[in-house]
DNA sequence: GCGTATCTGTACCGATCGGTATAAGTCAGA
DNA sequence: TCTGACTTATACCGATCGGTACAGATACGC
């Protein structure tokens, strides 16, 4: 057996640089140098590098899922937290900044090449969607979001919008023009008769 | 000089590989015998696999922009154009499908790496919501799109809508799903004192 | 101090990458 | 039919890929 690695620690430096330069952008030589063990012992850990690439995906379905429960949970109501949750997330700035979203950077990479690593993908987005489906019901109890659409729709649509700005700050679209496109999309949730809540 | 490759029928298929399967994923081995040529006469024709995908993703530009454009303007009024556009775009379906957005593939493969290939998509993006905004504007002056935001941050919020649509179709999203996502988004443009034109 | 077991890192594997030199083939003009 | 210009395709280049065999270093029991 290998040195044993930090997994975690080791786990979040491949996920940085897979983020950064995608799964065939990045080399078993960057790897080793970014995670300061040899070769062997990042195959006695972690098998080859598409498993390895796979855990760095598990890991980053957890870090968002936790990170945008985290968010919609802090706040006083329901609304309140669709609205902060989803105007961090269309804007720029975190770890995130230029670099998207790590699940749609492999779905568009690998493709179909990689029926695990896209079932993954499609599982992120599934339960991020089912993370805001179960706010917004929460809202719509409330009286703060429209019930005349399904949360689940409203829910697709959230994270719909939300991808899109991932893919437009790679573009470097203003920060100032995805403000207001936040604001915009998150006036759907307005119930019929009220105006944004801006 | 090596044999003279039909330029456009080259391009095309090249076009089709490189979205298929990515810059890294597409091997010069792959782009020959699909362009039904030998090496020398790709290089001798295009210079180098970079440049050759270049003026794909040029072609992609020209491609988008024409039939977008088109789409918009077959319509008999701004609206119209807009609704049926924007739900065409957001469906499955037709050449795009399963594929996602080339110049979105793009940006997010190569990301900094290749300057010029960004440039092009970020030129790719803007003329983009280009064409979507002097559309909105007409509908503006029709009273058909509402007023109280500028076309500028519809035309930024409708564009950001579509490539999200892009992403979530990777994801198997079901066509179902991403109509009423369609819906939702264009209900933003019905001006203020009118519901969806559903 | 010595033998032994464990782990690390070097050095290498075959395969494949993008790219090219060069030989083989083709066709026009006489 | 022969020559010569030009296009084709083969065969190869060094570099790099993901992955591994193996020898050298290290720590520990005695």
């Amino acid at each position: 057996m290998a040195r044993k690695i930090e997994r975690e620690e080791a786990l979040d430096r491949a996920l940085t640089l897979f983020w950064d330069h995608g799964y065939r952008g990045t080399s078993m030589d960057m790897l080793t140098s970014t995670l300061g063990v040899e070769k062997p012992s990042v195959y006695a850990s972690f098998g080859s590098k598409q498993k390895l690439y796979l855990e760095t995906l598990l890991q980053y379905r957890q870090l968002v899922l936790d990170s945008v429960q985290g968010m919609l949970d802090e706040a006083p109501d329901a609304r309140a937290g669709l609205d902060s949750t989803i105007r961090k997330l269309m804007a720029r700035g975190g770890r995130t900044e230029r670099k998207g979203c790590f699940a749609t950077n492999s779905a568009l990479e690998l493709g179909d090449e990689d029926p695990e690593a896209q079932a993954i993908v499609r599982d992120t987005f599934a339960a991020l969607t089912t993370v805001f489906r179960k706010t917004i019901q929460r809202g719509q109890a409330e009286g703060t979001v429209r019930s005349d659409w399904s949360a689940d729709v409203l829910a697709q649509y959230l994270v719909n919008g939300i991808e899109g700005a991932r893919i437009m700050e790679r573009t470097k679209a203003s920060n100032r023009a995805m403000d207001q496109v936040a604001a915009l999309t998150l006036s759907i949730l307005d119930p019929p008769n009220q105006t944004s809540r801006g």
